[in-house]
DNA sequence: TGAAAATGGGTCAAAAAAAGTCCCACAAGG
DNA sequence: CCTTGTGGGACTTTTTTTGACCCATTTTCA
């Protein structure tokens, strides 16, 4: 009679718990993103009937983890806390933890966080990702060093979630590379902005136009102030980087039928700030453009950051991930999963709506 | 904002948990003492309809909880395994631990051991009681020493749960106190011989008729058989023993009610093998008998330990080991409660039907 | 400033789930 | 062999849940 965790125990003893449990963490986690947020609209949001929705505020009123008032719903401190405390007992609950311990022995990567939840079902997933890469962004970061992003939307969440806490002196951002054809939003250029607004300290920008040619690269290599850059970029200590599905990638860039047609010939699965890669990690196109050299990049980067979400990014995950070495990986339960479905390890938990 | 222990967290957010998580362990730890047990026979048992017992029964039978079979429902392993390895969890839950801490520094004992149920209202309770009774009794016994054991249904439910397996060699069972009227089967002999049976070890008997004189009793101390024994019993390196409330236990022993009222004008409230204790610890009457001399017990045996249950014995445990020093106490959550009660601690916990 | 949209609260009927109450066939024990 | 207790099934009644409204108020945006 060996002891399982109290967690199995519960699970099975009370097995309608954890439904109770995450149904009402995401809600929380909803409004604590939303507030002040309306009944109806979180309704709509969960695609539940306004009745069960309101049954679940009622509880929730009751235990004072909310307030409901007549411009909305918001949380209370107590709910706050819970919100952001919750977590670890979650991850606990879920198996995520040993998800973790899996991950790290399928991956070349030191240290992995797995938030709850599915980024393609529930937006608020990619900021709880963008909240733990913040933090772990942070504790990277050390005087005099630059800081090179990436653009995306999932570098762009944790810019939104790095609290605005002057970091330490004399770090620069930048972006990784320049010029990729991304929503203004979502170009590293912005993003490397934002991070370095939020860590009250100073960036650089590497402004290039979209899609030139090989020569005019090279004659803009030799213009100092972007060869000034470029050497910054390359000397990064630290950087952040999602990674996109190869297909997604190369739409958003306005690439042509026929040019994606030819990065499925070549096997591309996944793609990093313009970099596209194959299931074995190995760079198989790439759009012209200037920043990171990425072929040594590991070598020289002290802290690589990767996040990415959504059970469809996988693949690219294993391949970026499960061929070049990298120290902090942030991604979210349902890519996890899929990651783990493909590597062939199939554990028994609780699945995620 | 500081991390509350997790679950603070659970009752927080999922209220209905502890409500669910202690049916259903009440409902298991019952069908473990009654199997196999009978559909109606434990509807009547927990006062509830056949059909919400059927549900819950269908739910521990989807967990694989439970063999529910022509002949009644059983455990299955796993059941077996939950039901014993869920206890330090739902203390945790009940805040068991931390009451488990107030207690010590409240009576003068120890090692406390709060065991979650309410032994009045579900007898199963004293069943768990004697198991952890039991198992801090067998860690005690050493080679060779002399076990003393009282009488009374909490001791008798000790020698039930014991698992019969061989002691250290040597060890002499006796009873602490002979003839103090009880029914039979709770009296001190039956209960040493039973105990020594299952330590598969010697006993040694004090056979007293009740009521005895003192004239009669000094007589007897000097026949050497009687003498013999009551060496044996006040060499005991081990007692275990009950407590009773004042008013019962004199009930139990015939007493008439004028005795019962001096009792009462003498502030009695507890009563432990014949001796009487008021509020004070003091020893205000006692049974005439032969046995351990209570004075100075404390000081020559190595062990003293105590089980009792139920809120109504509250004030006699106070009574007793808030003034008597003690090794282990066993008592079960309501009596744990009162005992808070009383001493004026509140902890804001959930209270067990 | 004013209208439109969104908010929580309330109500009511329909629907579904739960609960109570049987009876039946079967197995065990005296 | 019969009594007693067992689980399972079926049926009705009751309770709860759910969905779809409307209402008064507040907020928001033009």
């Amino acid at each position: 009679m060996d002891l399982l965790p109290g967690e199995d125990y519960l699970r099975l003893i009370v097995p309608e718990f954890p439904e109770l449990l995450l149904g009402r963490y995401r809600l929380l986690r909803r409004i604590s993103f939303a507030a002040p947020a309306g009944r109806r609209s979180l309704a709509a949001y969960f695609q539940v009937g306004e009745k069960v929705l309101r049954r679940e505020l009622e509880i929730l009123r009751e235990q004072g983890l909310i307030y409901v008032e007549k411009r909305g719903i918001t949380l209370t401190p107590a709910g706050e806390e819970l919100v952001t405390g919750l977590n670890p007992y979650l991850k606990l609950m879920l198996g995520l933890n040993t998800m973790e311990q899996e991950l790290l022995k399928l991956l070349k990567v030191k240290q992995v966080n797995v938030v709850p939840g599915d980024l393609e079902k529930d937006e608020v997933v990619l900021l709880e990702m963008g909240r733990a890469a913040a933090k772990i962004l942070r504790e990277c970061l050390k005087p005099d060093i630059v800081l090179a992003v990436s653009g995306g939307t999932s570098c762009a969440a944790v810019a939104d979630m790095l609290p605005d806490l002057a970091a330490p002196p004399g770090i620069t951002v930048v972006p990784a590379r320049g010029g990729l054809g991304e929503e203004v939003d979502y170009q590293a250029n912005n993003i490397a902005a934002h991070v370095a607004r939020k860590l009250k300290t100073r960036y650089r920008l590497l402004h290039l136009p979209d899609s030139l040619s090989q020569e005019t690269l090279e004659m803009l290599l030799h213009e100092p102030k972007i060869a000034a850059i470029l050497e910054r970029i390359n000397s990064a200590g630290v950087l952040l980087h999602g990674i996109g599905t190869a297909e997604d990638m190369a739409r958003r860039r306005g690439a042509g039928e026929e040019e994606i047609r030819m990065l499925q010939v070549k096997g591309a699965v996944g793609e990093v700030f313009g970099f596209f890669f194959n299931a074995r990690g190995e760079v198989v196109e790439c759009i012209p453009s200037l920043g990171l050299y990425l072929e040594d990049m590991s070598n020289r980067v002290d802290n690589v950051i990767v996040i990415a979400g959504g059970s469809k990014k996988a693949e690219a995950i294993i391949a970026v991930v499960g061929n070049h070495p990298r120290d902090h990986l942030v991604l979210d339960e349902s890519a996890a999963r899929k990651i783990m479905e493909i590597g062939g390890i199939d554990l028994k938990t609780v699945s995620t709506g």
